[in-house]
Parts: C-alpha cells; structure tokens; sequence
RNA sequence: GCGUUGAUGGUCUAGUGGCUAUGACUGGGGCCUUCCAAGCCCUAAACCCGGGUUCGAAUCCCGGUCGACGCACCA
C-alpha cells in the first residue's frame, strides 16, 4: 500500500472520510465527511475565519448556491465554462472541437456548435487518432443546472465558485463598509461543477467546499499598510522564470516585491497570509510552494496569479489556494450586464479645480426651433470646443447621422473652473481562494506517520500508526482514561473530569474498554494530542497523567490544575514538560 | 468519455463451477489484568448491482456502478 491508499484506508475506517452513497452504490466526485471528519474540517475553517474574519476584518457572507442564469452569463461561465467535445463515431475519442478547427478559423472558440459541424464537414476534419468520421459537435458545459419554481421555471445553475455571490452583493457591502477602500468579503461553502472524471479522492470533487475572500482595492493603490509585518517572513517561489530553470527560490517577501517577481505589495501581502496559514494548520514547510501561474496559462483577465501547492505522495505537488489579481474584470461584467454601476466614489485628499470649456445651449431657443431632437442637439452641441463655436457661420452638428444647422445666437460658452472632489473608481479584486478539501487531504497526509513502538513485552515492538494533528485542529482534543474499568472509583472519577473538560469547550473522548495499551493507540490514530489516565493515585492524592501523543511521554499533575494545563498545552502556550512532573 | 485493470464482513485477505464461503485484525459482551494494540471465552459482521450460460455461479459471459492507472479534460 502506497502512503494514500494507507491514509485513505484510515480515513475511511476511522470516520474522516466516505464515498458518499454508497448503500446505493457510490457515485464518483461525492465523498462524506464523517465524524471526525467534519470535525477537523470545521477546525480548519474556524483557523481560517481567525485569519481572514477576524484579523484581517473581511466580513463572512452567506449566498445561495443556485444562481440564476444571469450572473453566469455575466461571469462568463455559461459562455466559457463548457467546451465543445467532438467524438470520433469509429474509435470512440473525444476531442475539443474549438481544437480541431483552429487552424481553419480565427475565433475557433467563438462559434456556435453548429458553425463547429459546419466548418468540420467543410474541410473534411477526421479524427486525429483514427481518421474516423467526427459525430456533432456537443457542448458539456461544467455547471449543473436546474430550474427553479415549477413547470419550466426559469435556469439556474449550481455556483461554479462562491465568488460571485460577493460580486453581485457589491453594491450593498460597498455600503456597509461606507463606501471606502479596500475592504474585503469572505465566504465559505459549497461549489459546484460537473467534472467530466473526478479523480483522485477528494482532490477533484463534484461538489466541494471553498474558503474565498474578495478583497476590493483602489486600482492605482496596490501597496498594503501592513506589509512590514510580514516582510521577513521566508517563502518558496516557483515563478515564471524559475519555472523555466525548473528550481525552487526561497526568498523573503521583501525580495520577491523588491525583484519584481510578484506583482506587487498587496498581492504579495496575501501570498504570505495563505504562507503562514497553511503552517499554522500543519502543512509540512518543506512541502508547501507557490507557483507563478504563466502567462499562457492565466485567465486573460488577471494580472498576476500564484497558487499555493502542497506535495503529496501519490499527485506530487497539488493546487490547493489561488491567490490571483482578478482586476476589475467581474465587477464590469456585472456592470455591464445588470446595467448597475458596481463602483465606488473616491473622494480626493484635496479637491482638485479643472478648468474647463462649457457650452451652454440655451434650451429655451432650441425647444421649439428642434422639438424632440432638441435634447440630442444639445447634447452633441455639449461636444463641441471654442474653434467650432467661433466659425462665423451657422453651427453645424452631426445628430443620429444628420447633420444639423444650428444658429449661432441660442449657444453661450464660457470657460469655467469646476471643482472636482473624487472619482468614480472601479475596484480591483485580489482573490486568495481555498479548495478545503483538497487542505484537509494533504493535512491527513503530512500528519500521517509509523513508528515502532515498544509493547507490554520486554524487546517485542510493534508499529503504530499516528496522526501528528496539530492540537489545535485534533478533531478529538483529550482522551480520559481509567485505568482500569472494574474500579468505581476511578470510573466515576474519569467521569467527572471529562464533564469538567467538556464545560471548558473541549471535545473530549471518553474510553475505558480494553486495555490502556490499545486505547492509547486508538486515540494516537485518530490524532488526538493528550490522554489523561487516572490511576490509584489518583485516588490517593488527586493527580492524574497526561500522555503526550507524539513522544508517547508522560507526566503527572494535580486535577486542580489539570483544565489550565490542557488550555496552554492545546493553545500551543505550554510545553509538555511543564505541565506535571515527569514519569 | 475511451482503454487497461480490479471489486469477498468495519479493514486487509483466501477461495477460480459443487455442502451452512477462509483467515487475521478491528468492533461488542465477559473473565483476567496497576500505563502503551498481552491472554482466554462468547459474539456480531461479507461474495458491488442487473441479466445470461449451467442441474448448480462469489467463480464463466454480457451490461451497469464504483475504485486505481493511462489518454482526454481541468474557466
């Protein structure tokens, strides 16, 4: 068994992960996340609500999961999010049409299905593989869709991402964070997309679990106020050109801005949020990179984009976070097609007096010598600068492709000073993007270990299977354990000090089956990071041990400080030798 | 979607036309047991689904589902 076949095989027999379905007999791209998996899941969300929510202060919203046909014309994804597939009706290969005809046509990608066949039967196109006649083109768009309300209701397709439900919500975050920039929107949930062939487990999925946050920047301010903090911090590059020589840099990212090899400081900025997070979580350092998206690969309307990859055994290196300048492509498009103006207005330090040249058509004359073109008439009069106006003639102006003659006597113009207090700005976007399933998978592996540990036999060892979860993330935090099982006292003990961890908030796993032996390796596989054992002593003089997962060490300590030591060990702010005397 | 390949208790696995389907580990109950999967007893639990061939199919054939790998795909 290679190392996923081993962590999935725990994973499924423990109760982190299941094929979803599978009384019926499973579909491919869907997978559960059973008890101590949504657990674990939950933590990792909650570590990146600390980051982005709370320290970083971009709010979290909740958006429906349909969305209605508009938002993905306007996204681009019911245009672009399908490609045209074309089978060979003798071999059975499917190819992208858009592919087969490029060479043909300028705008391959820009023809309907219909100009596909009709181009294909034009120049005789035959399957690359087999020379095999080529069937119609079809289109497999990467949306679900459905219909909402009954009968033929009208389209709506499962979000392919949760970014656009902050998107089209800009105008009212706009407000709520009154009207200033930058500010940034958060959202965790479910996306969807109809993969062709999911793959892998639960790194190509059907539908999965997104952490987004979209933060809205001044297009001309891409520096960031807290860089400092950050700057030191060291990370791994894989960039364009380092891409081209096929080795890793590491560097500052002090460095990386001052090299020009990431865009710039905001972006840079987040590259080394989504850098401390993952460590924060238990991502192994040395197998955690960004890489430069190339520019051939880019979406044609991002600037720069870096995705964060994390190594594993059996995929090798795994995109797991996108961190990309989106502009203000999204915001346009939105713009465009809901014919709402998704900006904001900018008020200058300092309002800024432009001179200006302004004619005044005087509507009183123009009314009734043009009736209902007198509007359009003024409004192309407004077009005109001083040399127009100063002929000695009758002006002459183009109205909807007619020219006009206007006298001179019913325009004025003056130049005036106006006062300009702010603009109208069209944020940029600056996207990090989490795939959690994907984070949690790689988690599992980087935590997954066997050693050989000793058992109650002199000499004999055997293997032991562990999970080194942080314990900030351990699904199960402490495990209390009696001794022994046929002794009332340290039972009910046992179960006094497993309601009082429970009141602290603790998720606290209560075992007394088995000898202390086999429960200790129970909890050191599914990763939880203590166990207190209760022991004859304890009845004695009321302490108790506490057993490190990792070392397998123990130490002794008072049940009086027993739920302070646990809080400061778990919070990371205690080490383990501190917390009793040793064994 | 195509090709190759596989699918047996919770997990791993034996069985390749013939009695109530093998074994290990795990789980549950008990005995014993004073700190790292000990021992003993009891117990629960499986042939992916649908057709076909056959007196008889977990086993052979066909189709489907799911998994792995390769191709294609991955805004």
């Amino acid at each position: 068994m290679d190392k996923y076949e081993q962590v999935i095989e725990l994973a499924k027999r423990r109760g982190f992960l299941w094929n979803s379905f599978e009384l019926y007999g499973g579909t491919a791209g869907f997978y559960d996340y059973g008890p101590l998996g949504s657990t674990l899941k939950r933590r990792i969300e909650n570590i990146w609500r600390q980051f982005y929510v709370v320290r970083e202060g971009f709010m979290e919203i909740e958006t429906p999961t349909i969305g209605i046909e508009d938002i993905f014309v306007a996204s681009g994804h019911v245009g672009g999010f399908s490609d045209p597939l074309c089978e060979c009706e003798q071999c059975g290969e499917a190819f992208r049409a858009d592919h087969l005809i490029e060479d043909y046509v300028a705008v391959a990608d820009a023809l309907t299905n219909e100009e596909v066949d009709e181009m294909i039967s034009k120049y005789d196109i035959c399957c690359p593989e087999c020379e095999g006649k080529l069937g119609k083109a079809k289109e497999f768009n990467l949306m679900f869709e459905t219909s909402i309300g009954p009968g033929n209701g009208k389209p709506g397709y499962l979000r392919p991402e949760t970014a656009q439900g902050i998107f089209i919500d800009f105008q009212r975050l706009a407000r709520y964070y009154r009207e200033k920039l930058p500010f940034g929107v958060t959202q965790i949930g479910k996306s969807y997309r109809n993969e062709i062939s999911p793959r892998q487990g639960v790194i190509r999925l059907r539908e999965f679990t997104q952490a987004e946050a979209e933060i809205f920047i001044h297009p001309q301010e891409k520096t960031h106020p807290e860089i400092t903090a950050v700057e030191n911090d060291l990370i791994i590059l894989y960039s364009d050109k380092a891409q081209e020589r096929g080795e890793l840099e590491e560097m500052t990212i002090r460095e990386a801005i001052d090299n020009n090899i990431i865009a710039h400081e905001f972006l840079a900025y987040h590259i080394a949020l989504t850098n401390r997070f993952l460590k924060r979580i238990g991502i192994s350092p040395d197998k955690l990179r960004f890489r430069q998206h190339k520019k051939d690969e880019m979406a044609h309307y991002a600037i720069d984009c870096w995705d964060g990859e994390i190594k594993t055994s059996r995929f090798g290196w795994i995109e797991t976070v996108g961190i990309a300048d989106r502009t203000d492509y999204d915001l346009n498009a939105h713009t465009k097609m809901s014919k709402n103006e998704l900006a904001v207005y900018i008020e200058y330090d300092e309002p800024k007096m432009v001179k200006k040249f302004a004619v005044k058509p005087d509507m009183g004359k123009l009314g009734p010598l043009f009736r209902k073109k007198a509007k359009d008439v003024a409004e192309a009069l407004k077009q005109l600068g001083p040399e127009e106006l100063e002929k000695d003639d009758d002006i002459k102006v183009l109205v909807n492709g007619e020219e006009v003659s206007v006298p001179k006597d019913v325009v004025s113009a003056e130049e005036v000073e106006e006062k300009i207090s702010g603009e109208t700005v069209v944020p940029h976007v600056i996207e990090p993007s989490y795939g959690i399933d994907r984070i949690f998978y790689t988690l599992l592996e980087h935590a997954y270990e066997t050693e050989m540990a000793p058992t109650a036999e002199d000499e004999k060892e055997e293997e032991r299977i562990l999970l080194k979860f942080k314990s900030e993330i351990a699904p199960i935090q402490v495990a209390v354990l009696p001794l022994m099982k046929n002794s009332d006292e340290l039972v009910n003990k046992g179960r006094q000090i497993v309601s009082n961890l429970k009141d602290m908030g603790l998720m606290v796993a209560y075992d007394d089956s088995g000898t202390i032996g086999r429960r200790y390796r129970r909890n050191d596989e599914i990763g939880t990071p203590y166990s207190v054992t209760i022991d004859y002593d304890t009845l004695e003089d009321d302490t108790v041990t506490i057993r490190e997962r990792d070392t397998m060490k123990q130490v002794r300590t008072h049940v009086s400080d027993l739920e302070g030591n646990l809080e400061k060990l778990i919070s990371g702010n205690m080490v383990f030798e501190e917390a009793g005397s040793p064994l």
